[in-house]
RNA sequence: GGGCGCUUAGCUCAGCUGGUCAGAGCAUCUCGUUUACACCGAGAGGGUCAGAGGUCCGAAUCCUCUAGCGCCCACCA
C-alpha cells in the first residue's frame, strides 16, 4: 500500500497523463458485446476535425455529455460510447482550401481529396489526444470517420433505400446556391446576415405611357424581372392589371398580374417578381407558369441575359444599374434587412436552376412533430426550437452537393433511356466516377452508355445516420448490436444543430427503421467567453483549453464545465476553475488525512454497531446527499448532483465531521469500539464522496482510490465501481437524534470567539448546556474537544439558540 | 414581425410544482499558525429578486403588460 503521507502534493499534470494512459491500457471505457447487463448507448457529435482548434466551449459541451456517461457507467450500465469524426464535406474542403491556399477548380480532384484525407487524418490524432487529455471516456476502439468505406457504404445504402421508397427525388428547379463554395445548399444551411441597404423606388413604365414604381433592395434583378404584381383591390393599381409594363433600362415587357396577398400597404403596393430573388418569386413563378429569366451563373456573375452588364459580379451590377437608371431612381430610402448567406462562408445565397437530388421532408411535418413529442427532451424548453424549424420548413432537403470531398452518389444515368441506374447493396459502397458501369448495363434498357454522377452528398446526409452507423445497420446480418444499441439510448448536442443534426436524424430513423433514433435527447448550450460573447477567433476571444489544463489540470476545467445548469450558455470564469483546482487540493488533502488514519483499517459492516451522533448524523447527511445527487443525475442535472455532492463534502464533512471526529482518532483513551465507528464512517464517506465526484473529477478521485480504496474494493477503477445508494438504515430525523442542536452550539460558540479575536482553539473554562429534547451529557466529549472548553456542564442557559436549547458561555 | 431563453448581493449563478426563498461561490472586511489543508479555518457586511399591474391569507416563484440583453425563425417585395 502507497503510503499517502509520504506523498507531498498530487502532481496533476503528471498524474492525470498517468491514468489516461492507465484507463487506456485497461480498457476500463470498452463496451462489452458479450456482457447480459443494460445497454447505455450514446450519440455524440462527430466534429469536424477541420475546426482546428478546440476553444473552451467544445471542452465544456463535450464534458457535460460525459458526465451522464460516467453516470450511468457507474450505475452499472454496459456503457456503448463511440466517437467520430465528421470528415468529409465542405467544411474540410474550406479548411483545405483556406491552408493550402487553393481552390477546387485550379486543384484535380484526386490532389484534392488527397489533401482532404490529409488534413483530415492530423485533425483526428489531435483531436484524439484533446479528448483524452480531458478525460472523454470513449471507447475508441468504437471510433468512426464520416468518410471511411463503413460510413460511406451507410450513407449510399440509406441513399438507396430512400431512393427505393420514393422518398428522393432527382429534379431540376430553383435550387439555393452559394456562388462562393459554387455548390447547392440546403435551407439548413443558411444563416441570417442583417445588413444596411438601400430600398429602391423604380419607375415602371405601363402601356397607357404613366408611370408607377416599384421597390426593390435587389435592383440587379432588373433583368431577371418577368411579372409585376399588384393587390386587384388596390386603386392606384388595378388598372394596370392585364396591361404590360416595361422594365427600365433592359426595355422589354413583362406583365402586369393581380395577386391580392401583395400588400398595399408594403413597399410601395406594386411588386416586382424576379426569377428569383427569393421564395416568393419562385411561388409566383410555379403557380402562375411565368417566364425564367436566370441572370446569375454558378459564380454569382451576370449572364448575358443582363445584357451590358454580363459578367460583372452582382454587387457590381447593382451599382452599375443604380447609376444607370437616372431618373428612373425615384428614391432611395437606407434600411437595414436580413438575407440568407451560406453559414461555412458567410456568402451570400442566390437561386438557380439545377437538377439536384432531394429528399421529401417538407410533405411529412407532421411526422417530425409527432416524432419530436415522443422524444424526452432535456431541458424541456429545447423543443420548441425544433418545433419552429419544422414550422418554417419550405424547401425539400437537397442533399447533393457540387464538391469533390465527400460521399458519391451510387448512381448512373442511361443516356438512352433516362433510367437512373443504382449498384446492389454488396458492391458498396461505390464511386461511380471512378469505378466502370454495372455490366449488364441499364437496368431498364440494357444500354452500356452510363454516365456517372458526379456530385456528391451532403456532409448531413451521414452525420444523420451515426446511431445506424454505430449500429451497423448496413449489415442486416448483424442483427445483434442493432437490437442491443438501438435505438440509441441518449443524443447529446448543442442547441444550434437541432435544426440540422437532431432533425436529419429523425428523419432517417423514421424512415429507415421507423422508429425515433434515441429515447432521450439532452441539450447543452455554449461556452461563451467572459464577456457573455459567443468565441471565435474573428474576435480574439479564444480560449484554449490545453492552457487552462496545462495551468489547473482537466478535472479544475471539467468542474468549471459542471457550473452551468442544463441547456444555459455558460460564460468561461477562470475564477471558477481555480475554484475547481482548490477542490482537488481539498480532496487530496482530507483524504491523506482520513487515510492516514485508516491505513491498519479492514472495512467490515459488523464495524458499524457503535456509532456515535456524530457518525450517524454525518452518515444520514450522506444519504441525503446521495438522494439528491440520483434525483439529479437521472434527468441528466449534473449541476446541481455536483453541488449536492461539493456542499456535503466541503461544508458538512470537512469543516464539521472531520473536526468532530478527530479527539476520537487521537486520544489514546478513545475506546476501540468508538475508534472503530469512527473509522467505519470515515471509510464509508470518504469512499462514497469520491464516487460521487468521480463522474466531474475523474483524476483526482481515480488517484486517490487507486492509493487506498482499491486494495479492499477490488475493482480496477474507481470508474467501474457502483455508486452508491441511499441506505434508509442510515437516514435519521429530528426525532432520534437532534444533532442539529449541537451544530447551532458549535457555530454560537465559534461567533463567541471569533467576536473576541480568539483563536478556535482558545480553553474557555466552561459551557453550560440546557438541552430538553436530548441529555447535554451524550455530547460532553465531543463540545469538550470541538470547542476547548474545561468542563461542559448540564444547567441554566442564557443564550437562546432554538426554542428547546440555551447556552451559556463561561470564560 | 413571431418564438424561445435570460434579467436575483460588486461578479458568476442557484432558487421559480407559491408560505424557513432571500441563497452559494468568488470578491470585500475582521479575526485565527487549530498536528489534513493558509490552494485553510471562524465570523461579518452586502440584494425593496429588471419595472408596473393582477390573482391569493401569502409571490423572486402563477397571470398580464413594459423595458433591456441574447439566440432562433420570418416574403419587407
Amino acid at each position: 500500500m502507497a503510503n499517502i503521507n509520504e506523498l507531498k502534493n498530487y502532481d496533476f499534470t503528471l498524474r492525470e497523463k498517468y491514468w489516461q494512459q492507465f484507463w487506456e491500457d485497461n480498457q476500463i471505457y470498452k463496451y462489452d458485446p458479450a456482457s447480459q447487463k443494460e445497454v447505455f448507448s450514446i450519440d455524440t457529435p462527430p466534429p469536424y476535425v477541420s475546426a482546428s482548434h478546440l476553444h473552451v466551449g467544445h471542452a465544456m459541451s463535450y464534458t457535460q455529455a460525459e458526465f451522464v456517461v460516467r453516470y450511468k457507467r457507474m450505475m452499472g450500465f454496459n456503457v456503448f460510447y463511440p466517437m467520430g469524426f465528421d470528415d468529409n464535406g465542405l467544411p474540410t474542403e474550406r479548411f483545405v482550401e483556406k491552408k493550402y491556399k487553393i481552390d477546387k477548380s485550379h486543384t484535380s480532384k484526386k490532389e484534392f481529396i488527397d489533401l482532404c484525407l490529409q488534413a483530415t487524418k492530423e485533425g483526428g490524432e489531435t483531436y484524439k489526444k484533446f479528448w483524452q487529455s480531458l478525460g472523454v471516456s470513449v471507447d475508441w476502439s468504437l471510433l468512426y470517420s464520416t468518410i471511411n468505406e463503413h460510413c460511406q457504404r451507410t450513407s449510399q445504402r440509406s441513399f438507396i433505400d430512400l431512393f427505393q421508397k420514393g422518398l428522393i427525388e432527382h429534379k431540376e428547379g430553383p435550387v439555393i446556391w452559394c456562388p462562393k463554395c459554387q455548390t447547392a445548399l440546403a435551407q439548413s444551411d443558411l444563416d441570417d446576415l442583417e445588413q444596411n441597404t438601400f430600398l429602391n423606388y423604380i419607375d415602371f413604365k405601363f402601356e397607357d405611357g404613366t408611370t408607377a414604381p416599384i421597390a426593390t433592395t435587389r435592383p440587379e434583378l432588373l433583368p431577371a424581372c418577368v411579372a409585376l404584381y399588384t393587390n386587384s383591390k388596390d386603386p392606384r393599381f388595378a388598372k394596370y392589371i392585364g396591361k404590360k409594363a416595361k422594365v427600365p433600362i433592359f426595355n422589354y415587357e413583362v406583365p402586369v398580374l393581380s395577386d391580392d396577398n401583395v400588400d398595399p400597404a408594403f413597399g410601395t403596393g406594386l411588386m416586382m417578381v424576379c426569377t428569383f430573388g427569393d421564395g416568393e418569386d419562385i411561388e409566383r413563378w410555379k403557380r402562375d407558369s411565368l417566364e425564367t429569366r436566370i441572370v446569375f451563373d454558378k459564380a454569382g456573375r451576370l449572364t448575358d441575359k443582363a445584357g451590358d452588364y454580363a459578367g460583372l459580379k452582382i454587387n457590381e451590377a447593382r451599382k452599375q444599374i443604380l447609376e444607370d437608371l437616372k431618373e428612373n431612381l425615384v428614391k432611395q430610402d437606407a434600411i437595414s434587412n436580413v438575407c440568407n448567406v451560406h453559414e461555412r462562408c458567410g456568402t451570400i445565397a442566390e437561386f438557380i436552376v439545377t437538377p439536384q437530388w432531394f429528399i421529401n421532408v417538407v410533405d411529412h411535418k407532421a411526422d417530425w412533430i409527432k416524432r419530436g413529442d415522443e422524444l424526452n427532451w432535456y431541458p424541456k424548453f429545447m423543443k420548441s426550437k425544433f418545433d419552429a424549424w419544422i414550422d418554417g420548413l419550405k424547401w425539400d432537403w437537397c442533399i447533393s452537393r457540387q464538391r469533390y470531398y465527400g460521399v458519391p452518389f451510387p448512381v448512373w444515368y442511361c443516356d438512352d433511356c433516362g433510367q437512373i441506374v443504382l449498384p446492389s447493396d454488396d458492391e458498396l459502397p461505390v464511386d461511380p466516377t471512378s469505378l466502370a458501369a454495372p455490366k449488364n448495363g441499364c437496368s431498364k434498357c440494357g444500354s452500356k452508355k452510363l454516365r456517372p454522377e458526379h456530385d456528391v452528398m451532403d456532409t448531413w446526409m451521414t452525420s444523420s445516420l451515426t446511431p445506424l452507423i454505430n449500429a451497423n445497420w448496413q449489415y442486416p446480418s448483424d442483427k445483434n448490436l442493432m437490437a442491443k444499441i438501438y435505438p440509441m439510448s441518449l443524443r447529446v448536442q448543442a442547441f444550434e444543430i437541432i435544426r440540422t443534426w437532431l432533425f436529419y436524424t429523425i428523419v432517417k430513423s423514421h424512415y429507415h427503421t421507423d422508429s425515433l433514433p434515441w429515447n432521450d435527447v439532452m441539450i447543452s448550450g455554449w461556452g461563451l467567453d467572459e464577456k457573455g460573447r459567443k468565441i471565435s477567433k474573428s474576435l480574439g476571444n479564444f480560449v484554449e483549453p490545453e492552457k487552462i489544463i496545462e495551468k489547473y489540470s482537466a478535472d479544475a476545467l471539467r468542474y468549471w464545465s459542471a457550473e452551468s445548469t442544463l441547456g444555459q450558455n455558460l460564460r468561461y470564469n477562470e475564477e471558477e476553475v481555480k475554484v475547481g483546482k482548490r477542490t482537488i487540493t481539498k480532496l487530496w488533502n482530507a483524504s491523506k488525512f482520513v487515510i492516514s488514519h485508516l491505513e491498519e483499517y479492514q472495512f467490515q459492516d459488523s464495524d458499524n454497531q457503535h456509532l456515535e451522533p456524530a457518525d450517524r448524523w454525518i452518515l444520514s447527511e450522506l444519504q441525503k446527499t446521495i438522494k439528491a445527487y440520483h434525483k439529479n443525475f437521472s434527468v441528466y442535472e449534473y449541476a446541481k448532483a455536483k453541488d449536492a455532492v461539493n456542499s456535503f463534502f466541503w461544508d458538512k464533512f470537512c469543516d464539521n465531521y472531520l473536526e468532530f471526529v478527530k479527539y476520537r482518532l487521537y486520544d489514546e483513551n478513545t475506546s476501540e469500539e468508538s475508534k472503530a465507528a469512527a473509522k467505519w464512517t470515515l471509510y464509508k464517506a470518504l469512499y462514497n464522496i469520491l464516487q460521487l465526484f468521480a463522474p466531474i473529477m475523474p483524476f483526482i478521485t481515480e488517484e486517490i482510490y487507486q492509493l487506498y480504496f482499491i486494495n479492499q474494493d477490488k475493482n480496477i477503477s474507481i470508474h467501474l465501481t457502483q455508486l452508491p445508494q441511499v441506505e434508509k438504515g442510515l437516514l435519521i430525523n429530528d426525532q432520534e437524534l437532534k444533532f442539529s442542536d449541537i451544530l447551532l452550539i458549535v457555530q454560537e460558540v465559534r461567533k463567541y470567539k471569533a467576536s473576541k479575536n480568539y483563536s478556535i482553539k482558545k480553553e474557555l473554562s466552561e459551557l453550560i448546556v440546557e438541552m430538553t429534547n436530548d441529555d447535554a451529557k451524550n455530547y460532553t466529549d465531543l463540545l469538550k474537544a470541538v470547542l476547548s472548553f474545561q468542563k461542559i456542564t448540564a444547567g441554566k442557559g442564557e443564550t437562546t439558540l432554538s426554542p428547546d436549547l440555551k447556552i451559556t458561555i463561561k470564560e
